[in-house]
DNA sequence: GATGAATGAGAATTCATTCAT
DNA sequence: AATGAATGAATTCTCATTCAT
């Protein structure tokens, strides 16, 4: 009964300068003060044009995030191209550029329902796809020295980066160099002996 | 010179009602919903009360975060002083229960300075103390068989734990079993035999 | 990279019915009573239009100034091309139209600077004005008649009509006709004969 | 019917230690932010004995005022009783110490019934007073040389006093030791040779 | 495609005042 | 003589959203 209300579309340049701004807005002072007013101001547009693109505020945060979801992808794609994936993968998982804003997804989240159902789809996603690379890498490794899945070990690789960008993020380093070692010598015994 | 910008007394029953309140709005719909308005209705006070008692918001976030944070430092206590401290003190990482709220408060923390002062010094504070008990129960093992420091580990242990309850809590839970299973074996080859 | 905090145009009706609305609160009730609610209340406004055109309620308070400041001017310059233009300067100086609001300006400028900066330039620059045409008129007279110079002469005058004004305005009005003859008298004791 | 509410002695050192804070606080922020709550934080008490004392937050002002007449009528009383009464007089209408706090009672004024009144009476009482002194001391002079009334040559001189006073505590200056020299060579010419 | 105008809701505070103790 | 608790009203400002152009 309602006419579309998506007007802008997504390919214009105006459309990338909206999720530019609300990505560095979201970045640099939260979910929370990322208003399409703050966005437009950021990007130096007018709060109208905003609504012209994206009808409620909350479409801006989904645009938002799946366009950070397709570079993780990409990335993460990168990492298990690339010479040593597993030290590719384990870099990205404790790389703190794109941590700030996935945290804030995660905040976000826990109101937004459209938002969770989002990330839930996504880092499922993202799991199986590592999961089978890790498989294909050191499955066997995995299982005869942890008695670990590859799934389990994503788990666990993730968590430790997460820690240590988040803590690292907030100025927190106790323990960090060493946990930080305890992987790469973890991952140097279950990588194949040439790598 | 300035009078004290506290004006209730912490131990008003009106008080705690308030940190109750804000806690619960906090866990349940985010930090940024917390307005004085928001935790006023949940506690069926009037908006000007939580005013006269936290002069500012941030006050009232930062009554909540010392509270819970001493509930944390309790627990550990506890965790610690148990009879399987090591089983325990995973268990404490791995509790959802407490989960909610601290992440709220790291992403807080990202744009309020005072917030982030605190949790950065509760946080060390608290790995220290773990750290310490660690390397009394566990510390030569840890180092013979991973190569960790007590507070490497403390990182590592707190970072799986907190994967697992951030990720449960979203409903994602693929590899979870595994990872905990890993961690409960972990545990059982560096605990002393008789444990 | 900001965009102009200004929103509405100067031009439009609205802005200068809220300046209208604005400058008979300021004159009737004092600068304290300018609330943004009790201007949209005397413009037959909602409240949050007052903040759509003017982001603060200083801006307001300043943008009435400086109306004021160039009304002020053209009666300075009407006064200064006149007949009689010493007289009508004298007019100027004691008439009450504009007096209540310069002084509410003066004891808001107490403590906001913005508009503190903006009386200080303003009034330099019309005493420079007046003080170039007193030269014209009635420089050498001044001289020797009072030891005078014409900026001196400048504040003489300024003074003495504006306390008429101000206790004329509470009501006070002793001494005040033989000050206003007296001024007379001076006057035409310094114009050339004819006048 | 009501039975008075005023319970605290004016005679109290809490009474006076009010009436200093309050007195503070218009000069320093202006009367607009001499909430019974500033004053109570300036004086270190709690906003409650403020309202002891004084029923309603007018009752305050009037009190401030009340104390800064009596002040001022000892002052104007002193400067008529020493060596040089003209001068001490002249000194009186140009000091700067007491013109914020009256400033800000002239404004107050405006839009409060009660202050006006009592500006009013206590403005004509210190007239009528100088005006008689004027006349004792160059009442001959004034009326040959200016043709002017004591009263008149009170309000000249109280004008003359109150702009340089006022504009030189905005930062202006242009023309003022002009004018200050032009009053100071009139009294000078007025006062018997001996003086 | 884009934007200026407008608005109702809600945010954080501040305030004067009352009242029971 | 003093004060802690409470409250309703007001203040400034921000926001998402709608709409006409």
């Amino acid at each position: 009964m309602t006419p579309p209300r998506r007007i802008g579309l997504d390919t214009s340049a105006t459309y990338a300068q909206i999720l530019d701004a609300a990505e560095q807005v979201i970045r640099d002072e939260g979910y929370a003060a990322a208003s399409s007013r703050r966005i437009a101001a950021r990007a130096g547009l007018k709060p109208s044009l905003i609504h012209y693109y994206f009808p409620t505020t909350d479409d801006v945060f989904l645009a938002v995030f799946q366009r950070g979801a397709a570079q993780s992808d990409a990335l993460i794609e990168a990492a298990l191209a690339s010479d040593d994936p597993m030290r590719a993968l384990w870099r990205f998982f404790s790389d703190p550029s794109r941590n700030t804003l996935a945290q804030e997804f995660v905040a976000l989240a826990n109101h937004r329902k459209a938002i969770g159902t989002q990330i839930v789809a996504h880092s499922e996603a993202m799991r199986a796809r590592q999961a089978a690379m890790i498989e294909k890498l050191i499955g066997k490794s995995l299982e005869v020295e942890l008695g670990a899945t590859p799934a389990g070990f994503s788990v666990i690789l993730a968590g430790i980066g997460r820690a240590l960008v988040t803590e690292g993020g907030l100025g927190i380093t106790a323990g960090h160099d060493n946990a930080r070692a305890c992987i790469e010598a973890l991952l140097q015994r279950l990588l194949p002996p040439g790598s």
